[in-house]
DNA sequence: GAGGTCCAACTTGTCATATAAGCTGCTGAC
DNA sequence: GTCAGCAGCTTATATGACAAGTTGGACCTC
């Protein structure tokens, strides 16, 4: 009756294009697609079976990635791969675990440099709705360590809200993507977060540091928050390689 | 919609999908189109004239910006302009002036905190070939000065140059996407009569500290030559909306 | 009347075919 | 050797048809 309740884990059904683009990527990355030349629309559509119009959406998929070039005429050529959206969770989901692994460490990177920032911007002009949403997302925390997943939500619940409370469009919108991204990339390596218990007393002082509207003290448990974070991701990261290590 | 239909300063033919994109933003923007409900395939194909595959393949791309939800079945609904894409250069041509204007102040904001890092970064790993290069630029800068378009070129690869070298595809995409607006605002801050000239030394001073392999110079460096920027910045904001000001 | 089932209408997803328009490289004239 | 021009490739757009998913209301049950 009720709908709209899918669960976190539900497989998704992608579209027939989206399914060409994934599996186009993953050869281009593979090396099996010489650089500079993609296959055209037609030579898709013939190769997956597919039609024409789904061969052209999944070029367009790949352009607006910056995966490619396309234009009338023209040949399709494949862009350098430096120059590919690693901002977009549906590219990081097609990338082999190791670069994914890399890239995760990447953005890690990124929010140790914003987010401290972003947060004592936020001290400096946050209202009362604001941190009264904080604060109910705090009880939900506390109240959902045994649940990682829905933790998970709200923790990053949290983060866009101080995000927003910022109020810049631009950061706002790098560290939507990078919360995709963070998804993406735990849905990929499968990931269990640890310290959770740790998490909550840390979004905690944050929000203190708020609630006093102090940038200074909001920035500092930031930045401790984040550095803690770093610690578990790489020992997961050495898990992980553990794991890799014992499969060969 | 016919193919000559465009305004006569659109220098770049752009396909039926993306004309129509605009147009279709535009009117959500200025509140034409109440939130929450977009025109479907149908209703774009009938109202612009144009055939199914343009309609689809337009609500595609505002989809591809977030700024509306499309899934089988589903009417389409217009998402919270918060959320929407606007790293995405095609977006932001859509958007009114003065909005843009904002933009560009919150991607100041942004380059503040991340350029100074990544020179900070770029120095500890940089390498003699970035440097050489760096060095070939600074010097055809200090002899474009004449030429504020061609000298914002080198300016920008400039820039980029330092983001590489800081050696991280997020941070490195992230100023990618800002590539736009960066040119942007940098093509209004050398409009002033002194800027480019100091524009130079301040670029010099970055160089010879990368040279250093100096990430504190660096960092220090970077962030004099963006508060300067943003000292100009500001300026000619400030005469753009007098001279607005008066047109009325 | 409240609550649930089911179907018809609507919407997006995909297919097939045809034509227009743009680019590339080769041919052939000079 | 140079360059105009054409042939053959490519993408861009149009049209019509059907498949598949969603929505909202009619209808049925209790």
């Amino acid at each position: 009756m009720q709908r709209g309740q899918e669960s976190p884990d539900a497989v998704r059904i992608r579209t027939l294009p989206v399914q060409v683009a994934a599996h186009l990527t993953r050869r281009i990355v593979s090396g099996d697609i010489e650089d500079g030349r993609a296959p055209s629309e037609l030579d898709i559509s013939q190769e997956f079976g597919v039609s024409r119009v789904v061969a052209r959406e999944t070029l367009k998929i790949l352009a607006s990635l910056d995966i490619v070039d396309v234009a009338q005429g023209r040949r399709v050529v494949v862009r350098p791969r430096a120059e590919w959206d690693y901002l977009s969770p549906l590219l990081i989901e097609w990338l082999p675990t190791e670069i994914v692994g890399e890239l995760l460490q990447e953005l890690h990177q990124m929010r140790v440099l914003l987010e401290p920032e972003l947060a004592a911007m936020a001290a400096a002009s946050i209202t009362e709705e604001t941190l009264d949403r904080l604060k109910t997302e705090l009880d939900r925390m506390s109240a959902l360590e045994a649940d990682p997943d829905a933790y998970l939500e709200v923790d990053h619940e949290f983060h866009m809200e101080i995000c927003r409370a910022a109020d810049n469009r631009i950061l706002d919108r790098i560290m939507y993507s990078a919360r995709w991204l963070g998804t993406a990339s735990r849905r990929i390596t499968n990931e269990a977060p640890a310290g959770l218990c740790r998490a909550t007393a840390e979004h905690a002082e944050i929000y203190e540091a708020l609630v006093a509207r102090d940038p200074e003290g909001a920035r500092a448990a930031m930045r401790r928050h984040l550095s803690n974070n770093y610690s578990t991701l790489i020992e997961e990261k050495g898990k992980q390689t553990k794991r890799a290590a014992r499969r060969r």
